[in-house]
DNA sequence: ATTCTTCTTGAGCAATGTTCATTTTCATAC
DNA sequence: GTATGAAAATGAACATTGCTCAAGAAGAAT
């Protein structure tokens, strides 16, 4: 993305830009939240009704997001801000929003334990899945070749899940 | 990194600097795989007697280098060649070196499996690993917070594996 | 000493984020 | 309808940075 493209794009000058966005750093967030309500939406399509049957179509709909919107993803979570700027409080909120969505399942799953232990349960298992998947879609390094990820995806949610003593092994 | 601070740091012209590596995406690589060599040698320092140990140990020392050499390790993973040029063979067979030792132990526990099951499985793993480690050292997005980065990592080691069957739950 | 090869240099080019004085637009006042 | 002032839009110019290449320096061979 190129400042000047951005304001041919849509035909004003380059100097508009700047007034609407800022700086690089704005259009950038700016793509970004809409990237996380889009991602949002997505997700919040998924049926909750059953919580294992949730966590897997989370799962999905999350590799299907990555999928088709690479790059978006990409921007979101590999951009820095210039100059050490903290990162926007509000995009924080939209992504825990959204993380809320997959932490919900995995509570209603493991009822008995600490709930901060569940917080960490489930970020790891975000983190986790957000690794297999963005790595799985570069298809260089050690990753899971894309044409198997959506399968192995969800053999690896029920291993874990089995560790962790929800379901049984297969 | 700049080609220009690179030169006044090598005491030279910004022209050896071309003449030394090619262009920026050589500068890079030529770090990348500086970094790929360094991991490996630390990945190789783990005691591979004892297979469990050994991952949990492999997994310690992933998160070790990667706390201490974030910036090299997000180059390695981030890094985009201009006008998609291949990524360089010779990177790529060094990263799968340093990979066959994570998927050694792993065969190891796994002996009945199919085999390219466990390549497939050891690959998830890196890539779960590595995700959980990359966001959680990030300290933004949805991630295990850094001080419970080592312990908690050994514990998803742990709950995957009992996933697995390899061993009890805790 | 001469010639040829190889290496080194850094001025200059191209692309791109950024600024800001100037111009244009437009609402309000009279 | 004209004047006035605020607000917005503009794009020339600047700074940074990757990159090129003609010219020069250094070295090897005869």
């Amino acid at each position: 993305m190129k400042v000047r493209d951005v304001a041919e794009a849509a035909g004003c000058s380059i100097g508009s830009v700047y007034n609407e966005f800022g700086d690089f750093d704005g259009l950038i967030l700016t793509v970004n939240r809409e990237t996380v309500g889009a991602l949002t939406a997505r997700l919040k399509a998924v049926p909750s009704d059953d919580p294992l049957r949730q966590l897997h179509g989370l799962a999905d709909a999350y590799l299907g997001f990555a999928t088709e919107h690479a790059n978006l993803l990409r921007s979101l979570f590999e951009h820095r801000m210039e100059d050490d700027r903290p990162f926007p409080e509000d995009i924080l909120a939209m992504v825990m929003d959204a993380f809320a969505l997959m932490h919900a399942p995995l509570v209603r799953l493991l009822p008995d334990r600490d709930p901060g232990d569940v917080a960490l349960l489930s970020r790891m298992m975000f983190s986790a899945v957000h690794g297999i998947i963005s790595l799985g879609l570069e298809e260089r390094m050690v990753a899971v070749p894309p044409e198997m990820l959506r399968e192995r995806l969800g053999q690896f949610v029920d291993t874990h899940l089995a560790g962790l003593g929800v379901i049984r092994r297969a």
